[in-house]
DNA sequence: AACCTTCTCAACCGCCCCAGG
DNA sequence: GCCTGGGGCGGTTGAGAAGGT
């Protein structure tokens, strides 16, 4: 018999959470700590059960974290670290200073999964795909007012909150990339088997960003995917049988460091290729 | 103006791992 | 080795708002 869920307490409340209890749970965590989180919200004085005290905390308000508005780098370092990692949103969060996994997991599923497909590229396995697509413009690309609208609801709420980083003499907190746990589904065999080198040069990308433009502006998917071979150096090992979706190589892990030093590097140089802009 | 569809994302759920007894 | 509780992770859901007809 599995265990009862921590929920499961009649009388707790579920849902949206309001100003009040996002104060309670901020004062509380801020003179006693993170941790200890199934007692927390009867010794803070919520009625919420543990766990979601603790995906708001880690989500919303801890400090340091950034919302919305996601850069061109970002949206590389995510596309490449998923291209190596798969869904281990986690392990892409902990790359990502300052972003929570739920929120690249979120933006993954609702952006980056359609400007792939858009550039011809399957999401999953970070291949490109022949098949062609019904000329489709997604909606997603277009403003969506409300979504402006919320964001700076949220954001007004949120800094108000957490974000007294913000003030422009104090600079940004940037929490220390989450501990993080690799043992899942591991064995040696899996270590030892050939593993594929996704090489998506963030060059290339910047340069493909900009004929997709040119491209998308006259609706030609077509040519977004023909502009995409020419400029996305994929190498693969086992090409035909391999799919990301099994197996991450982790023994390649200095890759990743790669990849993360890669991105800090072009944050410290703002981006001073004129191709990246 | 009203209704329908689509989209977003905060929050929930269930499972897993790990540490400690 | 087994059990239990705490914490963490990834997948999924659903409310609410914008866009479309």
């Amino acid at each position: 018999m599995g265990r009862a869920p921590c929920c499961a307490k009649e009388g707790l409340r579920k849902g949206p959470w309001s100003t009040k209890e996002d104060l309670l749970l901020t004062n509380y965590i801020k003179e006693n700590g993170e941790g200890q989180w199934r007692n927390l919200p009867n010794k803070a004085g919520l009625l919420r059960c543990g766990k979601s005290c603790r995906l708001r905390w880690m989500n919303y308000l801890r400090p340091g974290i950034k919302r919305g508005n996601f850069s061109q780098d970002e949206d590389d370092l995510i596309i490449r670290l998923h291209s190596l990692l798969g869904n281990r949103w986690s392990l892409i969060s902990g790359r990502l200073p300052g972003r929570t996994d739920n929120e690249i997991k979120n933006y993954w599923n609702t952006h980056l999964i359609k400007k792939l497909k858009i550039a011809g590229i399957h999401p999953k396995v970070h291949k490109i795909f022949n098949k062609k697509e019904p000329k489709k413009k997604p909606k997603s690309d277009k403003p969506r007012k409300k979504q402006d609208k919320k964001k700076k609801n949220n954001k007004k709420k949120d800094q108000s909150l957490v974000n007294n980083n913000n003030n422009n003499d104090t600079p940004q907190v940037v929490f220390v990339p989450k501990p993080i746990r690799l043992m899942r589904n591991y064995s040696v065999e899996m270590l030892s088997r050939p593993y594929q080198i996704l090489k998506f040069n963030m060059h290339a990308s910047a340069l493909l960003k900009s004929q997709n433009n040119a491209a998308s502006s006259s609706d030609n998917s077509e040519e977004l995917a023909e502009n995409n071979k020419k400029n996305i150096n994929i190498i693969t090992k086992d090409d035909e049988n391999f799919l990301f979706d099994e197996f991450c190589d982790f023994s390649n892990e200095s890759m990743v460091d790669k990849v993360y030093e890669e991105y800090l590097q072009l944050i410290s140089e703002k981006c001073y290729d004129p191709m990246l802009m």
